[in-house]
DNA sequence: CGCCAACTTGATAACATTCAATGTAGGTGG
DNA sequence: CCACCTACATTGAATGTTATCAAGTTGGCG
């Protein structure tokens, strides 16, 4: 565990008023909540739920837990993006998710995590206690449904990826990665073109089960044949949704 | 949708009592029901959940449902083993898992199922209407919570998957799968050594990203290392389960 | 008993990895 | 302010694991 302050200490000047406004109206002006566990709950549940939840930030390359931690809290992202891995001995690495604002992570089979979370960029989240959460899950089974919901989705990403990393070739891995930033961020209302890719080669690499040097030489092919330009500070605009959308797909 | 038979008709020998059973106190003789979603209910609650099943069968090779058909039934497996699988346009196959007695199946996303089921060996399910269960869910939060708990380990299953897949190499993968069905037998109580595999080569192969070449020589590896014995009628047997482990977690 | 599907084994090829070098950008200190 | 340093990214060449293509073999079922 690193870097994991409290309330608004260590925020950066945009989110200082965000995290201000929590303080008051906790919740009430967060800009996820639609997109959260949250979504489902009328004021006087958003102030419970307030009561149990403090902010905190995690720096850029910090870790906020790892593998077999006990799973004492709980998080959800509200801004910036986390990646969530697991480990073999030998230190190979496959990165299960990278998590977006309004994504929730920190469940467990037992209570430890079954894997590490790392921030990609600087992150804030929301942290609960597990205990107290799941109280209030017993109390409000409308968040409880919430969270299978949200659960359930998960699930069925998991499958895709499943797809991806068992069937796709090196260019339908790169074409779905694009195309899933994008949907995951008009979701969120940034836009969807160009995408902002905020992660490392190397983590594409063990998020799409390839190497640095393959995704690489990936993303200059499909430059190349125009479908994508690469451009400044980690965007990438999309030229052909279409063409790439069918290369996802194994259709091209 | 084929196969899909009421009550008892069409049901072997070997399951007309349990069947029998099922319609004067339904579940409650139910093998599988410390495993599943009604693990959760009392005598009262269980009944009211017996009022909207239906108990079926399918056969080996049929098809329960196909992707993108629309998600009005749940199912619990009784007996038998299902495989979910997704394809892409040219016809690979990614199965995403093999489901035995207890295992749950049927959540989607919006209201279209995003994989399709298919009996690996004959099997038996409860088939409920959706939209009856999730009334039933609204009324018995306990029933709610423990398919959240199911939905939960599901995705850490689906995530060490994707380690299997993105990262390990064919001795590993095929290591791992042997050892994960013979956990999965005893958790429901049949014996873990040898272990049943009543699984196709091909669906060993769409299950763990490989050819159906790849896992044949790669079990002729294992059983020439001794590793394993393969043993009539789809069962092979382990004989240095710490190696077998070893393999599957690349410490070896 | 014979047929068909599933499995095994072999030879060759391809895609991605590995090893290696060069290029580029951001950050630091002189 | 620029040179340097380190990270990361790109490109190239060689290797290797697994896929593909192609026979055979086995085994279950009619």
């Amino acid at each position: 565990m690193t870097t994991a302050l409290d309330h608004k200490a260590g925020a950066p000047a945009s989110l200082a008023a965000q995290v201000a406004q929590a303080d008051m109206n906790p919740c009430g002006a967060c800009p996820v909540r639609s997109l959260s566990v949250c979504s489902a709950l009328e004021a006087e549940e958003l102030r419970r739920l307030a009561e149990i939840l403090t902010n905190m930030k995690v720096d850029t390359g910090h870790t906020l837990f790892s593998e077999g931690d006990g799973a004492d809290m709980l998080f959800n992202v509200t801004s910036g993006t986390m990646k969530l891995y697991k480990l073999l001995p030998d230190g190979r690495r496959q990165i299960t998710g990278f998590l977006l604002p309004g994504d929730f992570l920190g469940l467990s089979v037992n209570d430890t995590y079954a894997y590490s979370a790392e921030a990609v960029t600087s992150a804030t989240l929301c942290r609960f206690p597990r205990r107290r959460l799941e109280a209030l899950l017993e109390e409000y089974p409308k968040m409880q449904r919430r969270l299978f919901a949200m659960a359930s989705n998960e699930l069925a990403a998991a499958q895709d990826q499943m797809l991806l990393l068992g069937r796709k070739n090196a260019k339908e891995r790169i074409a779905s990665f694009l195309l899933l930033l994008s949907q995951r961020a008009v979701r969120r209302g940034f836009k969807d073109n160009p995408v902002h890719v905020p992660m490392s080669r190397s983590d594409i690499a063990d998020y799409l089960g390839l190497t640095t040097e393959t995704v690489s030489r990936t993303f200059t092919q499909l430059k190349t044949s125009n479908v994508i330009a690469l451009l400044e500070g980690g965007k990438v605009r999309i030229n052909d949704r279409d063409g790439l959308q069918d290369l996802a797909d194994g259709a091209a």
